[in-house]
DNA sequence: CCGAGACTATCAGAGCACTGATAGTGTGCC
DNA sequence: GGCACACTATCAGTGCTCTGATAGTCTCGG
């Protein structure tokens, strides 16, 4: 079995866990994410800044935004620099539904290493980033070059 | 940055790269697992077992295997045994196209290990499984029983 | 000044993935 | 025999993700 295979499985096992773990809060994934990046951001980001954040594209990120914003948990300013520019903002909604959550968040985190030596995690993490370079940076581009 | 967060990232970046190799043959990634599992299979599967193979819901299989279909690659048949059963079975166009897809997947997997030493690579792949049997052994799971 | 390029937002459409619900079938227990 | 349970297929609805396309705004260079 491919090693691809495991990344993606752990993945998706790691994904269904969170959303578990967020059901209560009405919450999925992505919008956690979204929340939590826009609470802890000093400035606040436009849409496009927090899709690039989320490693997503504008287009998806607006999806999310938009059911964020139904649900009054962050809200849109016209930014006074930029007069197209939509700046996003956590609600007090938001903020507190984000502290009911991360309770969950930070148990799946815990039980994802809970096998593992403080050594250990470091190693996986340097891993993983490591496998993410090799496939960002173009290293078999040598046939255009 | 938690760990989580890495995991997430290299599989989103894994499965663009993935779909960037399939492109020119018109096949997302999911298709392209679903007619992998299904060629390589010795008797065919049904659409349930097919989604159990590849961790996904029968819904969302039945969603892969429409468009497959809708494509020649695959096709249903009544199973025998079973009046209500529908056993997929890979077209001889669809293991033809799954020839021709084959080397874009080998080679982003070739690229993912590209920075890795084989004893690395095992220790990688033995830790991904270790934090899935981590997330998937329910140990804090206490609360109903 | 004006046009090119970069960045923003947003619409449209396809595909994947989930939950929930409905219905048919097949096995096995009472 | 008949009912319950398990498994299959499928419809409906929601949400995430992408590509492609359109349009407004801002900056910078000629």
């Amino acid at each position: 079995m491919q090693l691809g295979m495991f990344v993606r499985r752990l993945e998706q096992t790691l994904t269904a866990a969170k959303a578990d773990a967020f059901r209560e809060t009405g919450l999925t994934v992505p919008q956690h994410l979204a929340l939590l990046v826009l609470a802890a951001s000093p400035n606040n980001f436009s849409a496009a800044q927090l899709a690039r954040v989320c490693l997503v594209t504008p287009q998806t990120m607006s999806t999310i935004t938009a059911n964020l914003l139904a649900k009054g948990l962050i809200e849109k300013h016209r930014s006074d620099v930029h007069s197209q520019v939509l700046v996003l903002k956590a609600t007090p909604a938001g903020l507190e539904l984000l502290e009911r959550a991360e309770p969950g968040n930070l148990a799946v985190e815990a039980r994802l290493i809970s096998g593992f030596t403080t050594e250990e995690q470091e190693k996986f993490r340097e891993f993983l980033i490591r496998a993410l370079s090799a496939l960002t940076d173009p290293p078999g581009s040598q046939t255009e070059a």
